[in-house]
RNA sequence: GGGCGUUUAGCUCAGCUGGUUUAGAGCAUCUGCCUUACAAGCAGAGGGUCUGCGGUUCGAAUCCGUAAACGCCCACCA
């Protein structure tokens, strides 16, 4: 065996014999169930950092579930991304000289379903490498025919149930992709942009005349009020200009008419106390068909709405007013922002246009094609809120389901207290189409927005294929030409998975739901989490997991995001290859505790190969040790096998705890010690037989079994490596795999407690003459003789000979040329052959006793103190009396040896 | 504009209901070692007035208040 662990062809080995042995799959049995469902990554998606945080901890929760003998069911998938995937096949076809616009709805599909089978499922491939265990017979994809057939069944459902409906809206709009998005996927940045005040000239005679003030401005041409605006290519649909009646300031201007400038036409003042007093000029233009706002102060006052830009956000002027075109048609088909530059030269030609300022606001883009988004009356589907909104608090709230952090609840209660209805439909191709469907006769005569809602049949197969379906077989039927948001797919993912939603009384769904763990990240809280707690309670009637732990956002060192325009996210293949998947598995986790953002550096994964190896040359050694029957074991060795088994149990019970915290980076942090510091650095070194020297059959085969359950501890966390030892450790059958085996009961018994201690004390002693030969420049080799003072005998006697090389001598005369150091309240006195440097030994003697002085000080302190004495808890109390006592001692075997010196 | 979170060693973080030998870990740093399992290692060492201020208490990193810095989420001030 190589003294390095060469990862790449173990890993690609077990993988294999994981697969071929089926020990992945999961079928219903007695068991408890462990299920968890992989978020779905994007089906073209490639595996980035953010993937091998979040895969590797579902990974290590399902692998140390099998390890509690439960039945582990991990489901892997991928979803359909409706838009990200449109966008990449539209950019594809692109490079090819096709356009979208020239195709059918049925070719394009076809062009996104050879791009899904051609990149699709590579990232699960990936996963592979990274050592995730999978059931990956049940590999599904949000628009496979289960997964579809619950989609359609269930928005068929809500709307009998009334919880969708189609409406006119003012929704989010993205012109780039040309359809609507959700409130989830606009994101707002801030940006500097201006403020323009423009001026709409009264229309009515002032007189008598006003004087000028702070509202009321008059130049040559009369009088005028100022807007202000962000957006000033809107103005041509502009309808009213809305003042807060209470405003002094701009009192003169009720009821009177004004022009809206470049365009001619006359809006009434209208007064509603929407406005906010003080805020710019007072005076709000009101464009009802491209504000939100705005939209609802039309709404209120019954204002008509003119639509001035086509779906791509350039200016449509052909809804202006025929009257008026003449003055506006030259920004016809502009696009908005060279318009925004346009009309303002015009304006400040015409002298219309007060002033310009500097202005920071919000802007929302769309998520996805990251333009700015157009607010946009359009008709859409959406669903309605607010019930799924009182059925998923609660659960949440009183702990049903379990955020971990908890700090996630507040964002979670904050945005189901604020529901707004879920804007469903997508003007999109890829994604499952809208199963709604219009009478083609009708539509043709009144065109989709003024087609009337009670005829528009909702079903779940094509009415035209139905024979004499219910409204009669002369009716011609044509399909909304829609798709669905894809979150309303991933919101069934839990349970579509298991068909629960077509059959929810089977056997799978009845088994594996609800889903025990969810591992995302916290930037999909609303738009998946939330949503399939909804859909768990309304169709399963059960919560669709019990624990949701968030992950952080992986950040380079400089705690920068990863991405790839900074081109600081590393290739996970890459870090793999160089580091094995057990190293990078352990990199990645190592600074991870849940919701904390985790900077990652490749020093971390160099930190899990070095302990791979550290494993690997523990295994070397044990395994290379010769065993002879016949020698019995020594002393030493059963105190040793005794110690670590407490040790051991005293971990397994540590690792537990951990585990039921979901502190998953702790857990691996006390294996991690415990193979390096306690197995390695201690129980080896005190076992070990001498060079060349045989072992004994009981010590061997003791060691060995703690080997087998260090490597199951571990297994979790290490997968590919822990196995390969596993099965070089015993001969095992074929078909057999570490990650089945029981997990050994911790029980800790009583007479743990006294070795654990006795043990560290040892330790301490040992450390106190390493220290003396390495301040002293003693090689280990050496061997020491080592006084106790004041003790009759040592119980571990052996076994600090063995680590610490000295001869133990009791009641040593201590008085000779000795190096001293104290461990609890026994002093330790080296003989040294040299002269020793007095002054050195007393500075450090000196050093501890000003030390415990303080420390007897503090404690005095207290103890002097009658509110103390009075008010502490008696055991506390004691506690104190029991310092005072041993630093008293340490104290006083201090000032004895340092008489000593100086004598 | 609301809400939440964070602030402990050079870095990343533990420290749960206040008292557990005058604050812990990993990494990094420094010193010594190629000691036949491992130099991707071993042994040893240094390093913190627990962000500032005020309070509660016999006792505060821990509880309360307050200030600051950073981060996140939500929100229609044009």
């Amino acid at each position: 065996m190589d003294s390095k662990y060469n990862p790449t062809d173990i890993e690609a080995r077990w993988y294999q014999y994981w697969l071929d042995n089926k020990l992945f799959h999961s079928e219903p049995d007695g068991r408890e169930p462990f299920t968890i469902v992989i978020p779905p990554p994007n089906v073209t998606g490639v595996l980035h950092m953010g993937h091998v945080l979040n895969e590797t901890i579902q990974d290590i929760l399902v692998r140390r579930a099998r390890l509690e003998g439960k039945n582990a069911c991990w489901v892997p998938g991928t979803d359909h991304a409706s838009i990200a995937t449109e966008a990449k096949v539209i950019k594809r076809l692109k490079e090819q000289g096709i356009n979208k616009s020239d195709l059918t709805r049925e070719q394009f599909l076809k062009h996104a379903w050879d791009w899904t089978d051609e990149h699709g499922g590579i990232i699960l491939k990936q996963l592979r490498k990274l050592g995730c265990s999978c059931d990956w017979d049940r590999t599904s994809f949000t628009m496979d025919e289960t997964r579809s057939k619950a989609v359609i069944h269930v928005f068929c459902d809500l709307y009998k149930k009334g919880l969708i409906y189609r409406g006119l809206r003012m929704v989010n709009w993205d012109p780039e992709r040309q359809t609507a998005l959700s409130d989830e996927e606009v994101i707002y940045h801030d940006e500097h942009s201006k403020f323009y005040y423009l001026k709409y000239r009264v229309v009515e005679d002032l007189s008598p005349a006003l004087s000028q003030g702070e509202g009321v401005h008059k130049d040559e041409k009369g009088y005028y009020c100022v807007v202000a605006t962000t957006r000033p290519e809107t103005i041509f649909g502009d309808i009213a200009v809305c003042i807060n009646p209470k405003e002094e300031k701009n009192q003169w201007l009720k009821g009177k008419h004004v022009i809206v400038p470049g365009v001619g036409r006359v809006i009434p003042i209208i007064e509603d106390r929407y406005v906010e007093i003080g805020f710019g000029t007072g005076c709000l233009k009101v464009t009802p068909a491209h504000d939100v706002n705005d939209y609802a102060l039309g709404q209120k006052y019954n204002l008509k709405t003119i639509d001035i830009f086509t779906p791509d956000a350039h200016l449509n002027m052909d809804t202006v007013e025929e009257e008026l075109q003449a003055n506006v048609r030259k920004y016809h088909g502009m696009d908005r922002f060279d318009c925004r530059k346009q009309i303002v030269e015009d304006l400040k030609a015409l002298d219309l246009v007060e002033k310009i300022e500097d202005y920071d606001n919000k802007v929302g883009y769309s998520e996805r094609t990251n333009v700015p988004i157009e607010p946009r009356l359009s008709l859409q589907w959406f669903v309605k809120m607010q019930h799924f909104a009182d059925i998923a608090l609660p659960p949440v709230m009183n702990d049903d389901i379990v955020f971990y952090p908890a700090k996630y609840k507040n964002t979670y209660r904050n945005w189901l207290e604020n529901i707004k209805d879920w804007c469903i439909s997508r003007q999109l191709w890829w994604g499952h189409r809208i199963p709604a469907w219009y009478d083609a006769d009708l539509l043709a005569q009144t065109g989709l927005e003024d087609y009337p809602t009670d005829k528009i049949l909702v079903t779940e197969s094509d009415p035209n294929v139905q024979g004499d379906n219910v409204q009669g077989t002369k009716v011609k039927w044509v399909q909304d030409e829609g798709a669905l948001d894809t979150w309303f797919s991933s919101w069934l993912w839990p349970i579509s998975l298991f068909n629960g939603i077509e059959q929810p009384d089977n056997k799978e769904i009845q088994y594996y739901y609800p889903t025990a763990d969810l591992v995302t990240g916290p930037d999909i809280i609303f738009f998946w989490v939330a949503r399939m707690i909804m859909a768990g309670y309304e169709y399963m009637g059960k919560m669709p997991f019990k624990h949701v732990y968030f992950t952080g956002i992986v950040r380079d060192k400089l705690g920068r995001k990863m991405s790839k325009s900074l081109g600081n996210s590393p290739d996970p293949l890459d870090l793999i290859e160089r580091f094995g998947a057990d190293g990078v598995r352990m990199g990645i986790l190592l600074s991870a505790p849940a919701g904390n953002d985790i900077l990652y550096d490749d020093s971390l994964c160099e930190q899990g190969r070095n302990f791979c190896n550290k494993i690997w040359n523990c295994f070397r050694l044990v395994k290379g040790w010769e065993v002879v029957e016949s020698q019995k074991s020594k002393v030493e060795s059963q105190q040793a096998i005794d110690w670590f088994d407490a040790k051991l149990g005293e971990a397994e019970a540590e690792v537990a705890d951990l585990f039921s915290k979901y502190r998953l980076s702790e857990a691996l942090m006390a294996i991690y010690k415990l193979y390096t510091d306690e197995f390695s650095g201690w129980y080896l070194e005190m076992i070990k037989p001498a060079y060349q020297q045989p072992i004994d059959r009981a010590t061997y085969e003791a060691t060995l079994a703690f080997f087998d359950r260090l490597l199951k501890l571990l297994h979790p966390f290490m997968p590919f490596i822990t196995e390969e030892l596993w099965h070089e450790l015993y001969t095992r059958k074929e078909g057999e795999s570490i990650m089945n085996q029981p997990l050994s009961d911790s029980n800790l018994k009583g007479e743990s407690e006294t070795i654990l201690g006795d043990i560290e004390t040892l330790k301490e002693i040992v450390s106190g003459v390493r220290n003396v030969r390495a301040s002293k420049n003693i090689p280990q080799k050496e061997k020491l003789t080592l006084y106790f003072e004041g003790a009759d005998t040592y119980e571990y006697a052996e076994l600090l000979q063995k680590l610490a090389n000295v001869a133990i001598a009791m009641h040593g005369d201590s008085n000779a040329n000795c190096a001293k150091f104290i461990v609890g309240t026994t002093e330790f006195a080296i003989p040294m052959d040299a002269f020793i440097n007095v002054d050195e030994e007393l500075k450090k003697l000196e050093a501890d006793l000003a030390h415990q002085q303080g420390f007897l000080k503090g404690v005095m302190a207290k103890l002097g103190n009658e509110r103390f004495v009075a008010n502490a808890k008696p055991e506390i109390v004691e506690l104190e009396r029991k310092k005072k006592a041993d630093a008293e001692s340490r104290i006083a075997s201090l000032e004895e040896a340092i008489k000593a010196l100086r004598a």
